[in-house]
DNA sequence: ATTAAAAATGCAATCGATTACAACAAAAAT
DNA sequence: ATTTTTGTTGTAATCGATTGCATTTTTAAT
């Protein structure tokens, strides 16, 4: 069993000292040319590794940035993820990864494990709780941890985010469906304490508003995003005596569920009832009857939320930025809302 | 900003030793009851957090494992790690994650990387290479760090793996297409060099013998796990003059490949020709034609791998067990294979 | 040949927690 | 009252790397 050699290994065996391998071994302070190859190549040699712990307790830094976020066995997630890892990997930096699987109270345990565990930041999307407490991210700021929010994010002073424009994303969808020729078109929202539904919501009414068409709250439904709920509320409206000729979910699955239940009533999509989803999540794109999304380039999402980390880590300390970067999404539009290719095509 | 306290700190407060504060906290040794409760009072007084890096310079355990999969982003390893992570977290455990893009050299640098983190262990599915060197795993076992395989793994002595039986899982699919009626059944494969692909192509061959059916090797054919690669090859096999009537997937991204090609060919699925998939990815089972599939509980997958870890990270280091977990595969009847729906409903 | 200036290296403390071993106190045994 | 035992706490080293300051060596200048 290989016993790690240390830097005092490598300075016993040259006859010097720790110190003088030390900065060798960094290129830092002036050292003669001559010791620092020795000092490389015995290194080398004797297959000297860095302990990172002794210089993370030494520093202060553990190079281990948490990300936290409400699941990972989702394709927008782990996308995010993916990007973080890519932007963070070559700097040298490890990701842990936290799920909070939409409790509010795992999420406070996640950040304190992760502070623990001297993580030099946090990159994280909230959880869907309605709780009003920031307590846990003041923590962090106090600690001068950074902390970045990523598509679910919370209005704090001190806290950068990246999102992408949800107005504007819900706003094109439902132009589209207008441009369409939909007269009467529902919105599959979510809970709306969290921005990112509250945005996609006033988009989608906003555009309903600029196009001189009659708003109906009755058309706006809070769900979950799941095919089954999906199914059930369209099973609902479908039901009305004046149904929708459109919807705008702000999930893929509802919409999903949607289309089924569509299909199962005997009307034909998009024909009778346009349909466009939310997060271009892969499956959208290899349906039978593809469906329109809006994509949110999660992999980009996660470099740009791991490019703000580096700053913020490499900033000197004082400066408290703040940095909202708000990406563009793009409307992806498919044969679910696509009545007349021939206006496309041209 | 809150420096954080140390038990030198609650020393002095108490005018005692940073020793006895560990001793109190740890409730290891013979501490009075009186300096105890002093002690632990004080430390939540002064909001005092064990620095884990510290402790772990000092043991040697980091309490962080590594997992390292070809990539996140797809269903299969993002569940597996989902399984871990629920595995680990109540334990006290940290998961870094990296990729290796199916690049061994990238494998290899992650695993130096995390053994240079200082990780007390490391799950991995191998990357897909056909690089014989396992030096890199050598190392890790040298070392002591206990070393788990899942899904994809190699034959290495002291080392504890994770996966399905994918000759079961193989035969069974097999099996499956040849009770629909199925004769002429081709097998998309994948790199044989790893074993899962292997054990699928020589499970899928069994069961062809096993019925008295011809063994055509002209049928088998090697790719990768892309729906453009499963349109490709299905063209191919198409324009034969003798085309197969099944097809059985290691991979449900080929199989959908072949689905849309041969509904293209303007023949239908499953009467003139059946599919199979494998790996049960999300998408396959809200497909319009929803494909069949052979599942990996991957979720169990990661929480057993990670249960194996810790029963070797806890074990007395000098008992070097070595422990293989095949779980049972399961063949999931969808619409792609399903001819005689009047079979199965008795 | 001396001395001043510059370059290279050594010394020792530090990061925070753990733990043999020593030392002291209090309680029990003689 | 003295010794032994038991129970608590302190001392100091350790984990491995970094770094300000002191010291030595080398080079340059007089």
């Amino acid at each position: 069993m290989g016993k790690k050699t240390t830097i005092y290994d490598i300075a016993e065996k040259l006859n010097i000292t720790a110190a003088t391998v030390s900065r060798a071994l960094n290129g830092n302070s002036k050292i003669s040319e001559k010791t620092r190859k020795l000092v490389n190549d015995t290194a080398k040699e004797m297959n000297y590794e860095q302990n990172k712990l002794a210089l993370a307790l030494k520093s202060g830094k553990s190079f281990n940035v948490g990300v936290i976020v409400p699941r990972i066995d989702t394709n927008f997630f782990a996308s995010v993820i993916r990007g973080i890892e890519d932007e963070l990997h070559p700097n040298g930096y490890h990701v842990i990864i936290c799920q909070t699987h939409d409790q509010e109270n795992l999420e406070i345990e996640n950040i304190n494990s992760l502070l623990n565990a001297q993580v030099d930041g946090i990159l994280m999307s909230i959880s869907n709780s309605k709780l009003e407490t920031n307590q846990h991210f003041q923590k962090l700021l106090k600690k001068g941890v950074p902390l970045i929010f990523f598509d679910r994010k919370k209005d704090i002073a001190g806290v950068s985010s990246v999102t992408i424009d949800d107005f504007k994303g819900a706003y094109e969808a439902t132009q589209h469906l207008i441009d369409q020729g939909c007269k009467r078109i529902a919105h599959y929202s979510s809970n709306r304490d969290i921005l990112i539904f509250k945005n996609r919501y006033l988009g989608y009414k906003q555009a309903i508003i600029d196009n001189g068409l009659e708003f109906d709250e009755t058309l706006v439904i809070e769900t979950i995003s799941k095919i089954i709920e999906g199914r059930k509320i369209t099973k609902q409206l479908l039901a009305m005596k004046n149904p929708p000729d459109a919807i705008f979910s702000v999930s893929d699955f509802t919409a999903l569920g949607a289309i089924e239940e569509i299909k199962a009533h005997g009307l034909k999509i998009p024909e009778d009832i346009s349909v466009v989803g939310f997060s271009n999540e892969p499956f959208t794109r290899f349906m039978e009857l593809s469906i329109s999304s809006v994509d949110q380039s999660p992999i980009e999402m996660g470099r740009i939320s791991a490019q703000v980390f580096l700053e913020e880590a490499n900033n000197s300390k004082k400066i408290k930025s703040e940095k909202q970067v708000v990406l563009s999404p793009e409307l992806i539009i498919r044969d679910s809302s696509l009545k007349s290719k021939v206006l496309v095509d041209n």
